[in-house]
DNA sequence: TCCTTGAATAGACATCCATCTAAACAGTGA
DNA sequence: TCACTGTTTAGATGGATGTCTATTCAAGGA
């Protein structure tokens, strides 16, 4: 279940947004991962582990940080390992979290305003 | 009804995700704008304002790339202008968008992985 | 003034999504 | 084997969201 679809995506992905319009598959391969960002837990849980000593975090670490249930904090880390940002494996009783940089790098260059047809 | 409210919250925002956790509050305010992008036809939008000969683009521009009735279009215009990602203006018929460049360049560094504290 | 075109608003509707509780699964140790 | 802790899955529910049609507003021309 380990699905790495989005890195793909993002391998064909993307000239900066501003450089060229995106096609209609580009915007919806770019929205899945915008997706999983646009919540306030998610982007926490991922500042977190991106953050954390080691580079990786485990649930437990990050469960304290909400007032939310178990199974919530679940659902979220659920949707980013989904949309290719986190990977999780599992050690002993502890589960451990880690970013993919490659992701949020690809993610950054696709913003960054860049050169556009300026008017003369 | 020009809220300009998230380039306040730019400005405060942030170090790079990895770099520390994020605040609450900053989470907030970022998911706002991420919620924004997360839609294939935003990002589409968003993408071909900012790409267009000029800088800037009008609604019939845009209406013709996709197959979505004109209200349709201008909700998403509406969405992306309430998170301050675009502007929009009047001239006699026609109203031209063009992008915050700030904006998406506050975002861009925002997700640049940047250096965590990495094993020793 | 009236008509036409471009764009936004209002309201309805179906779908998606964040959250919860209850239950199941995984691993450790007695 | 049993009990305990950590994590995920299943299912339910209320609220948010994308789309539409109908209507209204804005600007320009006959």
């Amino acid at each position: 279940m380990s699905k790495q679809l989005p890195l793909a995506a993002i391998d064909a992905c993307c000239s900066p947004l501003a450089r060229e319009p995106l096609s209609a598959e580009q915007a919806v391969e770019l929205s899945g991962l915008f997706k999983a960002m646009a919540d306030p837990v998610r982007l926490r849980l991922l500042s977190l582990i991106a953050s954390h000593a080691g580079g990786e975090a485990c649930v437990c670490d990050l469960t304290d940080a909400f007032d939310l249930s178990g199974p919530t904090i679940s659902h979220h880390l659920k949707v980013l390992r989904q949309s290719g940002l986190i990977t999780g494996e599992r050690r002993g009783t502890w589960v451990y979290y880690r970013v993919h940089p490659e992701v949020l790098a690809r993610l950054s260059a696709v913003l960054v305003p860049g050169e556009r047809n300026v008017p003369a």
